[in-house]
DNA sequence: CATCTATGTTGACATACATCGAACTAAATC
DNA sequence: GATTTAGTTCGATGTATGTCAACATAGATG
């Protein structure tokens, strides 16, 4: 649900696609902003259990129940995959009884290229 | 200062080669905490404009006054810049009046390959 | 040595944030 | 419709953190 019928096809979908490579001249303040956004979504070690438990399953997504292990109650659980979704870093999906969350295509190449300054294709 | 005499010849010295790529499996609470400080010293936006004005400088190294103008005091700016050297990103050496910071090497790679699973070299 | 400039340190303060328990919503099942 | 399971939202709380002014240190220079 978001706005997809009267824009033809300029969804852009990509989230990175922000700011140029940490390595190319100094980030303005806008850039700053933005970019230190996405890595502050990762600074957080268990957002980054959740966000790594997400990011290897086989399937390419995972519900919520089969990451949910990483020693913090529900709500936390919950309350940094919000995080991590408002940071566009996942998305997520209701079947029936479960979530699924799955990672924003295109986010871990962009953050990639901002550190490496070309990343892979 | 740290446990610097009893081991012989176990200096790692790159502060990346931590933890395995997001994409690989779910990471330890041990590499979590890890990979989570170097995000979280990348994720405030003056650090980052920073960080982003020492790795883009021309040749590979800048003094304090040189990026200071970053909209922050100078005791704001002496305390992102230590907090970017003990997350082991720059590294800094005082010539005459000046301090002058530079990246660590292999940081970017390190990080990089961190999000794509595979980097350059 | 006095002084000026360039950085760093300390202490104080306000805000941001991670965490939890309790209460709530959604779907399935009895 | 009552109950159970999965997940989220809310409110409270303790801690972490960004910020600055004041003070301290390091070199250079008069």
């Amino acid at each position: 649900m978001s706005n997809r019928r009267t824009l033809p096809e300029l969804e852009p979908d990509v989230v990175v696609p922000c700011c140029p490579p940490l390595t190319e001249r100094t980030l303005t303040a806008a850039e700053a902003e933005r970019t230190a956004a996405m890595f502050k979504a990762l600074s957080d070690p268990v957002r980054l259990r959740l966000f790594s438990a997400v990011a290897s399953a086989p399937s390419g997504e995972a519900c919520v129940c089969d990451i949910s292990d990483v020693g913090v109650s529900g709500p936390t659980v919950s309350h940094h995959l919000k995080k991590l979704k408002e940071a566009g870093l996942l998305a997520s999906e209701r079947r029936g009884t479960w979530v699924y969350y799955r990672v924003e295509p295109s986010v871990l190449a962009g953050m990639g290229r901002l550190l490496t300054g070309a990343g892979p294709a």
